[in-house]
DNA sequence: GTTGGGAGAATTTTT
DNA sequence: TTCTCCCAAC
């Protein structure tokens, strides 16, 4: 039997020891979450629950992979029986078991961003006439995402909405339905409909929610300030029953509203979930205490929250968090280099040191200065491994080798021949009779002989590699079929198209590398929609690779660094100008929360004067944060101008 | 129908 | 500065 209470400090260890029944960990930051969740599914294993009867819900991968990670090393590779990931996650498995209840087939494919939106616009195309007085199809994706992440009513959301033109909210209707029918009938789903249709899925067919709640007898929450009602509806349908519900968060961290995540779900729970206990964890562990009195002080501005202080555990460092005033983008960065350097001098590693910022494109001058300075950076933010175009291109190619193809794999294709575009590739998938299947030799030879004449003999080419892929075992290997493919064609067509073809087929051979090894492509290929740039095999190697870290403050949440930089710290840019239209500042200020108690040592809080702006060269003077200057003055360092 | 050039707009956060 | 969309030429 393992001593808890000689692990944990006595909140953790109520929280981990809990009786049956549902519990809310109020988990302020550094205080040890993770380490609780795990140690409790650690303890529930010890009261003889097996694995499978776990359900642990991240809000995202890294967190999942975090925590099994830990969690295994506490009780070994039973583990692996757990279902742990993200709520996506989550309701991607099931739906891969559970679609055809829903009339989808199990093969669905799973739109992306891009995808998503490009088939949106088409079906905008299809409804309104003069689209230069309507809003883009980014707006109407996002008034479609708002009413699905929280289950409300889209005429709402659009008459709610202020547009330029007037939008008569039929058309949006309109186009929505249009857009569900057109995923239908491609099999296809968005990340919203993993959610939804899972809700759906439980909603529709008792004994099918029924067979999984009893299932997971142990339901367990992560972040859960950050779930949307979608979200919470699916804890409520899967733990109902049992009543054995595990809540962990922490209301001030609650960031993603603008998802539809509502903090209500975690300031109702105690009402919800009749008999709750509560447990607060307000130990921080991480910070010295001058960052936290700093914490403190921001966070008090904002008014709805469960009182919770941070209590410092670690003694003063003598130093507190400076804030520097300097004038632009340029001497941020030097100010950011400077500083970087003075840590490195005084023992710290490259990967102790975060640069974090609100924007991806705050980054942009610094990014550009440590390449010109070859100082070693990870960038963990921006677009992702699998958004670029090549990288769609190559797991096109997969997925028209791997099985069935899916027709937005098949057009992809078909788009990168010459003289073939959308409307060729539509025709050839419908004389296909809407398939293709690349093991049936009937299927090739049909494409084959029905692909156009200047398209043919690039086509035949690919053909071969389809043909190698199934003779040489590609799909048990997938990066042996993507370097294939790169040698063969791609490189030749990326030389053709783009004017940075090596940087590009550079990143293609970097993919196949990543290729998760041992895992057949169709597995690979499942999921690969639901990747981000974190997730990649090569995690791993990211995490102890040299190099400052650079990072958006949500990509950020969850980790710490000894040494954190915060980039413009102004109005306008933190508070966001454009997130301020959407409501009041509480958000925000609960962003520069999250940013801030990720340092563990020292933070630097950057505040430059002036912005020039993008176009020919006009310049904005910016005022310093709210967030900086409600920091009482006792409590930091002002510098104006460089060290 | 496709492709490439040119004009125009634009920078929030993620699964 | 960079991506996106639209239009005109092939």
């Amino acid at each position: 039997m393992t001593d808890w209470a000689s692990l944990l400090n006595p909140e953790q260890c109520a929280a981990v020891t809990a009786p049956d029944g549902p519990l809310l960990v109020l988990a302020a930051a550094g205080t040890g979450k993770t380490r609780t969740l795990t140690y409790r599914v650690a303890y529930l294993m010890e009261q003889g629950v097996a694995p499978h009867e776990i359900l642990l819900l991240t809000f995202t991968n890294r967190a999942a992979r975090e925590m099994l990670e830990r969690a295994e090393s506490l009780v070994g590779p039973a583990i692996a029986n757990l279902w742990s990931g993200t709520f996506h996650h989550i309701c991607h498995r099931i739906l891969r078991l559970e679609a055809e209840a829903l009339g989808y087939s199990r093969s669905f494919v799973i739109l992306d961003r891009d995808d998503a939106q490009s088939l949106l616009g088409k079906c905008l195309k299809a409804v309104v006439a003069d689209p230069k007085h309507f809003p883009k199809k980014e707006v109407i994706a996002a008034l479609i995402g708002k009413a699905a992440n929280t289950e409300g009513d889209l005429r709402a959301e659009v008459e709610a909405a202020t547009f330029k033109d007037p939008v008569d909210p039929e058309q949006v209707l309109e186009i929505a339905r249009r857009y569900e029918t057109a995923k239908r009938e491609s099999n296809a789903m968005d990340f919203d409909d993993l959610l939804t249709l899972t809700l759906r899925l439980f909603r529709e067919h008792p004994e099918v929610q029924e067979r999984y709640a009893k299932r997971f007898r142990y339901v367990l929450v992560d972040e859960y300030q950050d779930t949307n009602i979608v979200q919470s509806q699916l804890v409520e349908r899967l733990a109902r029953a049992h009543n054995n519900l595990m809540a962990v968060g922490d209301d001030f961290q609650c960031i993603y509203s603008w998802r539809g995540a509502n903090f209500r779900n975690i300031m109702d729970f105690p009402k919800r979930w009749e008999g709750c206990r509560i447990v607060k964890l307000e130990r921080n562990y991480r910070s010295v205490p001058e960052v936290l009195s700093a914490a403190n002080a921001i966070i008090a501005g904002n008014p709805e929250q469960f009182q919770k202080t941070l209590l410092p555990t670690r003694p003063s460092a003598g130093r507190k968090p400076l804030v520097a005033f300097v004038r632009n983008a340029a001497e941020q960065s030097q100010m950011v280099i400077r500083h970087v350097q003075r840590a490195l001098q005084s023992g710290y590693r490259p990967q102790d040191i975060a640069v974090l910022y609100r924007s991806h494109f705050h980054v942009m001058e610094l990014e550009l200065e440590l390449r010109r300075l070859r100082i070693g950076y990870v960038l963990t933010s921006g677009q992702g491994v699998f958004e670029s175009a090549h990288a769609k291109d190559v797991i096109a190619f997969l997925r028209m080798c791997s099985g069935g193809a899916d027709l937005f794999a098949f057009t992809r294709m078909m788009g990168l021949l010459p003289g073939v575009g959308p409307k060729t590739a539509e025709r050839l998938w419908g004389k296909l009779g809407g398939r293709f299947d690349a093991t049936l030799d009937t299927d090739r030879k049909l494409l084959l002989s029905l692909i156009p004449a200047k398209a043919r003999e690039d086509w035949q080419t690919i053909d071969g590699l389809i043909g190698r892929y199934h003779a040489e075992g590609f799909e048990e290997n997938g990066s042996k079929a993507v370097i294939a493919f790169l040698d063969t064609w791609y490189e030749a067509y990326l030389q053709r198209t783009y004017d940075n073809a090596e940087e590009r087929a550079a990143d293609v051979s970097e993919l196949a590398a990543q290729l998760p090894k041992g895992e057949r492509v169709a597995e690979f290929l499942y999921s690969v929609a639901l990747m981000t740039n974190l997730d990649a095999e090569n995690a791993q190697a990211l995490k102890d690779a040299p190099g400052i870290r650079l990072s958006t403050v949500h990509q950020a949440k969850g980790l710490e660094w000894p040494v954190v930089i915060l980039l413009w710290c102004d109005e306008e840019m933190f508070p966001s100008a454009k997130a301020l239209q959407e409501g009041d500042d509480s958000e925000e200020r609960r962003l520069f929360y999250v940013a801030v108690t990720r340092a563990k040592d020292d933070l630097l809080l950057c505040v430059p004067s002036l912005r020039f702006l993008p176009g020919n060269g006009g310049t904005l003077y910016l005022r310093p944060s709210r967030f900086v200057k409600e920091l009482p003055p006792d409590l930091i360092t002002k510098r104006y101008g460089m060290y």
